[in-house]
DNA sequence: GCTTGTCAAGCAAGCGCTTGCTTGGTAGCA
DNA sequence: TGCTACCAAGCAAGCGCTTGCTTGACAAGC
């Protein structure tokens, strides 16, 4: 992805990158809207005007955004979905790498603008990002077919899984990580609120 | 609610109700900051100042649309809750009478504002709101109690209750009107979910 | 060794437009 | 006459984005 040149030093700085971060934070924090270019600027320690050398408008960083944060959840949850375990434990996995990228300090700022703002793209990359989804949660419905397989759960419908990702995704909602939860306890939690049976009384 | 005069007559118009109106569906259509005064006064027929005759300030309208949201919700699920029926039909009203409000027309534009706007909110605004969904939530803490105490689940911790939740309010995000499942059936199938015994197979 | 040219990366200033909100006035009703 | 509900006009601030110019690094030419 950084090798158009052949100058790919260790840690050469790349300043299109720092505001793809700054811009997730600051889209997740306040939302697409109200997130000004100055602000952005101001968070990388540049000009008002200085990022739109590395991008032509400000939507196009929104887009960068949510690309970074879809690409980072699907890449992250095929590993675990491909790890060849068990059903269940593939399962937890799976729910667990979701979560990190959710909540944990790497993605969360691109995995909450990816769910919050997304609506302030236009028709035809919505339309694109659906296609991205869709691909997603094809991994999710065979590791419910899986489950049901296994008699683990009774129902592995479309709406379960519905369920099951409103289940996961709100977490953004109500989690914290100075909370009294790490992000392991709270997979397994939800694995055994779907699951239901091995659990203590 | 409307009854600070003495002139509650049977249709008059009340142009403040229309204003949170539109304005609720309008910050769910496009977002609280990307939304203007003029889109508003717009959608209700007036002049770009007329809107400040009925409220103070833009953000004391997002306020009434929030209120507004909370009430109605609370409001609807607690007529559910005190029904008398046992755990588990008490538990699917519950259900269904939320997802009205979430995804019925008269109710969506106001709980979407409210699950995702309200960030704008100033935090001792935030705080007041906190208060009121901690009151609500006492509802859902219940009967998830309730239905552990009839053996029908076996988990009804903190984190059950906001897997549920989440469940819940994420229908936002896919439920269409126009699509193949009605509300009813949502609330009957996260009944099943949830409890997870009487299901055909 | 010194000049010269090129290029990526950024700055300072500011343009045209939109924003939330204010103001002075007024039509309709009691 | 006075009050309610509104309009038309506009203000100051802030917005996304553009522009002309500077800077530092690097290589070529002599």
């Amino acid at each position: 992805m950084a090798a158009s040149k052949t100058k790919p030093a260790a840690e050469e700085p790349n300043r299109r990158a720092d505001i793809v971060r700054a811009a997730g934070r600051l889209f997740h924090e306040k939302g697409y809207s109200a997130t000004t270019i100055r602000d952005i600027a101001h968070a990388v320690g540049m000009g008002s005007g200085s990022p739109f050398y590395h991008f032509k408008t400000k939507h196009d960083m929104l887009r960068a955004v949510v690309l970074e944060g879809i690409g980072a959840i699907h890449q992250a949850v095929a590993k675990a979905a491909n790890s060849g375990k068990a059903p269940r434990a593939t399962f937890e996995a799976m729910l667990r790498a979701h979560l990190d990228q959710l909540l944990g300090e790497q993605g969360r700022d691109f995995a909450a603008a990816l769910l919050h703002e997304s609506r302030h793209l236009d028709p035809a990359e919505q339309a694109e990002l659906v296609a991205l989804k869709d691909r997603y949660e094809v991994m999710w419905q065979k590791a419910l077919r899986d489950l049901k397989g296994a008699g683990l759960i009774a129902d592995d419908s479309h709406v379960a899984r519905l369920f099951l990702l409103g289940a996961l995704n709100w977490t953004v909602q109500w989690y914290r990580p100075e909370g009294p939860r790490t992000v392991e306890q709270i997979a397994r939690q939800l694995a055994s609120f779907v699951i239901g049976k091995p659990q203590r009384p």
